[in-house]
DNA sequence: CGGATATGGTGAGGTTACCTCACTATGAGG
DNA sequence: CCTCATAGTGAGGTAACCTCACCATATCCG
């Protein structure tokens, strides 16, 4: 009577679904205030490595370069970004944070630390610091 | 000189990390066979459902019945589904697995399951049981 | 110094995987 | 049978990527 029809998927599976699933909820989340995922994810890098250039942008985004011009255009478009010329290279094009992103990017991290929770709260406390702590391994795996 | 950027990410923040990179890992061992995600995604589903009507399919996949036809013409078109007019319901179409797609799917499948243990081989046994078990949990809470 | 070569950003144009809307064909209920 | 719902698809649109070509600037080196 019950769906068991995930019974023989793997951990990447279910991995994959989780994800997915809470990619759904950022994604309404956000949505919210008219922010892309995408844009989302570059106001976060951006801030993290203030002023940054397009270049660094698109290597922490783990896109093509060209595309960190578009994303860029799309935040600077809705005056949360700004772009000024590198002192130290002129070739080079930084960007900044205005104040607006900045007030946005706190509310934006409320949101997606608040969606996480609810998403992960059917877990015992004691669930979600391992979930934790083994994600944080995979993580660093990475790197 | 480390890379602790991620310090203050959620475990939310970690998962998505996580499934990106499993993401990419997949998506590269798909290409080796031609096939894109979306299109192993649908195999898989269709296979499971088999024979499945398109409507079916959409709702599996989440995606709306216009994107199924879709799907299913890639799929078609490399001789891996077949469509057939659905006997009980003259509007509509089912679609059944090839002998070709089948082997492909198994390769796939194949390639997945070695991919995912990959991925996840700098766990140790016992981690990668809690993660599993964790993961199940929420996958039934998505139910 | 100056010429070759590499790098930073962007215009043009393409792809994938989605979407909505409108339409046709068929089924089902009153 | 007349209305209304449902199954699939054509047409056309979008977001988020991509490559390739190009220009301006920087750097390297004989």
């Amino acid at each position: 009577m019950h769906d068991h029809a995930h019974s023989h998927d793997s951990t990447g599976d279910r991995l994959m679904t989780v994800a997915r699933a809470l990619r759904r909820g950022f994604g309404t989340v956000l949505s919210q205030w008219e922010v892309t995922p995408s844009q989302a994810r570059a106001l976060r890098i951006v801030l993290d490595h203030e002023p940054a250039r397009l270049s660094t942008l698109a290597e922490k985004l783990r896109i093509a370069p060209r595309s960190a011009t578009e994303v860029v255009d799309a935040l600077e478009t809705r005056g949360l970004v700004e772009r000024a010329p590198d002192p130290a290279d002129r070739r080079a094009t930084t960007v900044t944070v205005t104040a607006e992103g900045r007030r946005l990017q706190a509310l934006l991290e409320e949101a997606r630390r608040t969606e996480s929770e609810r998403f992960l709260s059917t877990l015992s406390k004691a669930d979600r610091d391992e979930l934790d702590r083994i994600l944080a391994l995979l993580v660093d795996a990475l790197a």
